[in-house]
DNA sequence: GCAAAAGTGTTAATAATACACCCATGC
DNA sequence: GCATGGGTGTATTATTAACACTTTTGC
């Protein structure tokens, strides 16, 4: 099992950045660092690829196990490969994202787990590079939820429109005319209508909606134009 | 230098796709692939990673090395991590693809290298998952190419409007209205209007047009609609 | 009754599409 | 003179953006 010589093998690991939406603003989830070097630093959560597994799997295994999420959005962003980016030894990570309504797991993470959530532009600097995956990951969900339905990933399976429009408003630091946000979100189809009202926003309250999960799969890869001038916000 | 003891070390290699377009189709460069395992077959332009190197500079290097070419537009697709991708060992590949005009090309690589022009859909079946890794490419630059300015790599600096639209027609596979389609183009205020024309596509001659690279460079990022209805053709 | 957020329509501007004929040249 | 590909304009439609008031309800 040595076909290929004279190589030099590299250990493989896997970083996960995790945004949660906490109705307002964006949050990330970070752990204390337990091992050197660094040892006691924020970072993301990361780990080494194992025998036999591929990076997915090592993503999804490490989420779990630092912090007991299972079979959320994940997604591969980008490839961190600088010769001297770990100081120990040679390291290259792939760096996946993850979204998740961060209610549903406030307290799990935060109890169960060492994980703590933090506001994006309130982080604490990061060992690494992982401040760099941040960015880069964050860039990346601006540029794909500017095109195609994936912000929902981030809210409670039954959400009103004004939680979406928060959602987007906070993901690209601006505001949209809420008229013209209402309409083109309901004329994607993606949406459907509760009788139920979420009360916890106003006197009025809102309509819940929930996703047409049928129609929502099959759009993931569609385009979306929730956005206006979308190069604008890139 | 054991930092991370225990883990499982694994070599990290990247293949290069390179596109070329010869005026009419899309091609592919291939080498014979001159090692164990699998000997003798189509494959990728592939190496390892070096020592002290990063992910982008190995691939530039294996190019230069395999094929010659130097300083060509080079961008990351997908990471490939299936454990039992090669069958001699646990190699995890990263594959970059290129973009060029074949043509300034096309001697050196098929003559001073050992590599083949193939058209895109007449290639042969590839090593491992090399084929697999060409689909996905060609699905990123589709994706890419319909967003944002990039296919202007394929051409030689000077071009004209039919050559390009031709090269649209290619990668997508249909067919544009060449009024409409030159009044986007124009409107993207990229190309300069050159007084020579090219006659080699016809007796009156098109216009030849060279990009403004400086416009170019600063919209690399930012948004084109050149492609009709793009999320139908992609 | 009033503060606070939800919900709803119309108009104007812009962008995208469909469509067809004349032009220049080499042979 | 005719075949070949290059170049150009307009009318229609669709999409997007700008804009403000009424509704509901808890206090």
């Amino acid at each position: 099992m040595t076909a290929y010589l004279l190589q030099q093998p590299v250990l493989l690991a896997v970083d996960c950045i995790v945004f949660g939406f906490d109705g307002k603003d964006l949050n990330i989830l970070l752990i204390k660092r337990n091992f050197d070097p660094e040892q006691g630093r924020w970072s993301l959560m990361g780990g080494f690829l194992k025998k036999g597994e591929s990076l997915p799997d090592a993503a999804n295994r490490v989420l779990k196990t630092l912090t007991g999420l299972e079979g959320v959005y994940l997604e591969q962003s980008k490839v961190f490969c600088e010769p001297d980016r770990d100081p120990a030894e040679r390291v290259i990570s792939m760096s996946y994202f993850a979204l998740i309504d961060i209610n549903k797991y406030e307290h799990q993470v935060t109890e169960d787990y060492e994980a703590k959530w933090f506001l994006l532009d309130k982080k604490p600097r990061l060992v690494f590079d992982h401040d760099d995956m941040v960015r880069q990951a964050l860039h990346q969900l601006r540029y794909k939820a500017a095109l195609h339905p994936l912000l929902f990933e981030l809210l409670p399976e039954r959400f009103t429109i004004p939680q979406l429009q928060a959602l987007y408003e906070a993901v690209y630091d601006t505001v949209f005319d809420n008229r013209n946000f209402t309409r083109k979100l309901i004329s994607t189809g993606l949406l459907i209508k509760q009788t139920a009202k979420d009360k916890s926003g106003s006197k009025k309250g809102a309509y819940l909606y929930k996703l047409d999960k049928r129609k929502y799969k099959k759009q993931q890869g569609a385009f979306l134009n929730l956005i206006p001038r979308p190069d604008k916000l890139l």
